[in-house]
DNA sequence: ACCTGAACACCGTTCAAGT
DNA sequence: ACCTGAACACCGTTCAAGT
């Protein structure tokens, strides 16, 4: 594939679609997903307003590579944890590197999780990303409970897990709860403490 | 020829402000978000493209007001419950109450959470709507904690609670379980269980 | 194969003008 | 005060044509 040399001017890039990708991101962050048009990806990267659709079906399906993207820096986010800790501070390490990720990337996250994905842009390597998270998710899971990653048991806590985790990463995004991640992940276990205690009592 | 159709052809509908929100609220199921136009939904009420900037400011305040809304159909929703059940009964009826609502209008949850609200659009009614389903859901936990609603107990299990209810709801919605959410609430509910047994273990 | 330019059917928003 | 119509600056998407 060695179309390699970056020629100036010329009115074939080459590389587009990867271009338009790591625009689109760019720009994502700056006005937000609503406002993100593939005319002005395009004029950013400096080729014709039309010309994305060479390499991607539609708005939508490059709105979806974007998602694609941030599961797979999410999966990897999760999986970059002490392999000495303890079983349960893993869990809260990956919990933070969740919350920390929403954070640093709330439009992209809520474009991971967002309306405009459902039906037809529900690409297969979409569904295979996401995928990829949750299993790191379950590894973590499966460690602490000393289960298979297969049992019933792992799937149905680390679904406990992912609800509670996406949950706060929501409303942190959202400033329904002013900043400090790490204050909210250990407060709000605190609060499963007390719920679950008062649960067993009853 | 102008549009004659208009039986008693008012130019002055009056009322035009609640009109245009079930309008936006009736849309908004069909089309989505993205696709909810003021000059759909003018048109659909029988009105210029630009009658609705009299009665909100733009788009943003519109579907701020649809988010109002819907955080009070929600708070209702959650207070609904049964005044016999046993305390930990009513968090799980409420739990599901939620769950429920979030299902059955998924445009509309998705929007109250949604990056559309973001900064200007932070109208006072949507804080103080959304402090009122927050509230709901403190006076069934501070029932079942045995402790005061302001209390910091109740304050942080509350979060808690509401993360968690608000990360599975996203997770029913976005279809990444299948239907059923009563066997969801408690299969996470018992997910938790294996989690804090084995936190608490560890 | 990859990209452009014109064209079409939409948008949100502003503003002068009508009632 | 409440609403309309024209106008402006945008959109996504299609298509014939250029390289």
């Amino acid at each position: 594939m060695a179309k390699t040399a970056r020629t100036r001017g010329t009115y074939h890039v080459g590389n587009l679609a990867p271009q338009l990708l790591s625009a689109a991101r760019a720009m994502l962050d700056e006005v937000g997903l609503a406002k993100l048009s593939l005319r002005a990806v395009t004029e950013r990267v400096g080729v014709s307003s039309t010309a994305a659709y060479h390499h991607y079906a539609n708005r939508a399906e490059l709105v979806a590579h974007l998602a694609v993207q941030g599961f797979n820096e999410l999966a990897h986010a999760m999986a970059d944890r002490d392999p000495q800790a303890p079983d349960d501070e893993k869990l809260r390490q990956a919990t933070l590197a969740y919350v920390r990720f929403a954070r640093a990337n709330p439009a992209l996250y809520q474009l991971m999780f967002g309306t405009e994905l459902g039906g037809s842009a529900e690409i297969p390597e979409l569904k295979q990303a996401r995928e990829a998270s949750f299993g790191e998710l379950k590894k973590i899971i499966a460690e602490l409970l000393g289960k298979d990653v297969q049992s019933a048991e792992v799937r149905t806590a680390a679904l406990a897990g992912w609800s509670y985790t996406h949950g706060l990463a929501s409303l942190v995004i959202h400033n329904v709860l002013p900043a400090d991640d790490e204050r909210h992940v250990d407060r709000t276990l605190q609060g499963f403490d007390y719920l679950f205690k008062a649960r067993s009592a009853g």
